[in-house]
DNA sequence: TCTGGGGTCCTAGGACCC
DNA sequence: TCTGGGGTCCTAGGACCC
């Protein structure tokens, strides 16, 4: 038996946990550059803010609902998000944290041990209140796919409190029945147009589909599965995240700018600050990359400009796998001179580190590329290896201690910028931004 | 004027291997 | 007339998730 933990409308829940000012008036959160809605509080989900909807779109409304639009804090977030989670390791043998704000548990034998489910799932949700201040939802169900529909449910109906189990064929029927086909985990638009286009409209008939269907119009063997988990029958297990976190099979880092960017070094300031941070969350899950892209992308809204609006590069390391950032660097800096087209108006960028493995399994070396390829340093040697991996160690405690970016790349260090402009030209809009209360020492709260 | 970021999995074709 | 089977890696693209 699945558990899916979800917890209500995350964001503003983390905000509202240090703002009680919030209670009881719309509130949204936005994304990076206060560009879109990305979380709304269910006062705001009632003026009909749509998720995702642009922020200059709604703006208005919000205003005149006297409600609060914030600017993301990731910071926040991730810390609420890492206290829900080990809440949630001490009520099941097994945890997978699925994204920022949900996990999966594995309830098998909690029966016999800790009595009813519903029991167990009522004791989560007040814990989890209690210790972290964040509401939930639970769902239990035999498949994962089915504990999603029931998580849907608990939050679309107040009356059931939060809970819903589904391990009877009947209450299984009755779920699916009352749940649009849309609303299922692994519908997106296109599918969902493509179910009302056969007049399957509910949960309910999507599980009836044949099998020869499902693989022709729902992208093969994923669609087949999503439909036998449906009808109970369990494809995906569970993968139980160590130490409350997730091991990623790719790293990325990308970020709209403020404005528009053409000046080679300011993308390059942007890039190698980006790069950065992707080598330093390479390095805290102990791994390294062999494959590195670097990505450019003008304004798709410009109806002006032809697509396609991004354009990247990608790289196999000739060298072989590493984590170190001035190696990355080196590499990056020429994907962006082959990218970079002097008079184009850039919105964003970004890089992605692919390819990880753990260290140590023994280093794939080129027959033609020199040890040391385009650093300009002299070739490594074991010696030089081990004190650039002295070097980004020293990095990372640095950040670590001393907040993210004390020490980085010369650069990603702009220019002393004019009075009221950003303090580099590439960072983006933050005009709402909530102080980071659990963990920067300035900004705990004080009870008088 | 203003439109996010970070992921996953699958498919399909081509080049290549034994 | 008849032209294998089982792989890997790469690239690009498409769908989905939160």
């Amino acid at each position: 038996m699945y558990g899916l933990v979800d917890g209500n409308n995350f964001y503003v829940s983390c905000e509202r946990v240090f703002q009680p000012r919030l209670d009881g008036r719309p509130v949204v959160v936005l994304s990076n550059n206060d560009g879109n809605v990305v979380s709304r509080s269910p006062e705001a989900k009632l003026l009909g803010i749509p998720m995702g909807a642009p922020f200059f779109q709604v703006r208005e409304l919000l205003t005149r609902h006297q409600g609060q639009a914030l600017s993301s804090n990731y910071p926040l977030y991730g810390d609420m998000s890492r206290r829900v989670m080990a809440r949630l390791a001490e009520h099941a043998p097994a945890v997978e944290v699925y994204s920022i704000d949900e996990a999966f548990l594995d309830l098998d034998g909690l029966t016999t041990w800790c009595g009813p489910l519903d029991a167990r799932a009522r004791a989560i949700r007040r814990d989890v209140l209690d210790c972290t201040g964040i509401p939930t939802c639970v769902g239990l169900a035999p498949t994962k796919t089915l504990a999603k529909v029931a998580n849907r449910l608990a939050k679309k109906y107040p009356e059931l409190q939060g809970i819903l189990r589904l391990d009877t064929e009947a209450r299984r029927e009755r779920a699916l029945r009352a749940l649009p086909a849309a609303d299922v985990w692994g519908v997106g638009r296109q599918y969902a147009a493509k179910l009302q286009a056969q007049g399957l409209t509910t949960a309910w008939q999507l599980g009836q589909v044949g099998e020869g269907w499902a693989r022709q119009h729902l992208g093969g063997v994923v669609g087949w599965r999503l439909i036998q988990e449906l009808r109970g029958q369990p494809c995906q297990g569970l993968h139980p995240s160590e130490d409350g976190t997730l091991a990623r099979q790719s790293i990325s880092c990308s970020r709209s700018f403020g404005q528009r960017l053409t000046c080679f070094d300011d993308l390059w300031g942007a890039v190698s600050t980006y790069l950065s941070r992707a080598a330093e969350k390479l390095r805290a899950q102990h791994d390294q990359a062999h494959i590195l892209t670097v990505f450019l992308s003008q304004d798709r809204y410009d109806t002006r400009v032809p697509p396609p609006y991004t354009r990247s590069v990608t790289l196999t390391l000739p060298a072989g796998p590493t984590a170190d950032t001035l190696c990355l660097l080196a590499y990056a800096r020429r994907l962006l001179e082959k990218l970079y087209v002097p008079g184009r108006r850039y919105v964003k960028a970004g890089v992605v580190l692919d390819g990880l493995e753990p260290p140590g399994r023994g280093q794939q070396l080129s027959l033609f590329a020199p040890a040391a390829p385009v650093t300009g340093r002299p070739a490594a040697t074991p010696e030089s290896d081990a004190r650039a991996r002295q070097l980004m160690r020293s990095l990372d405690a640095l950040n670590r201690q001393f907040g993210r970016g004390t020490v980085r790349p010369a650069a990603s260090v702009a220019s002393p910028a004019p009075t009221g402009q950003p303090a580099a030209p590439w960072l983006g809009r933050a005009e709402h931004r909530s102080p980071a209360y659990t963990t920067r020492l300035e900004d705990l709260l004080i009870v008088q």
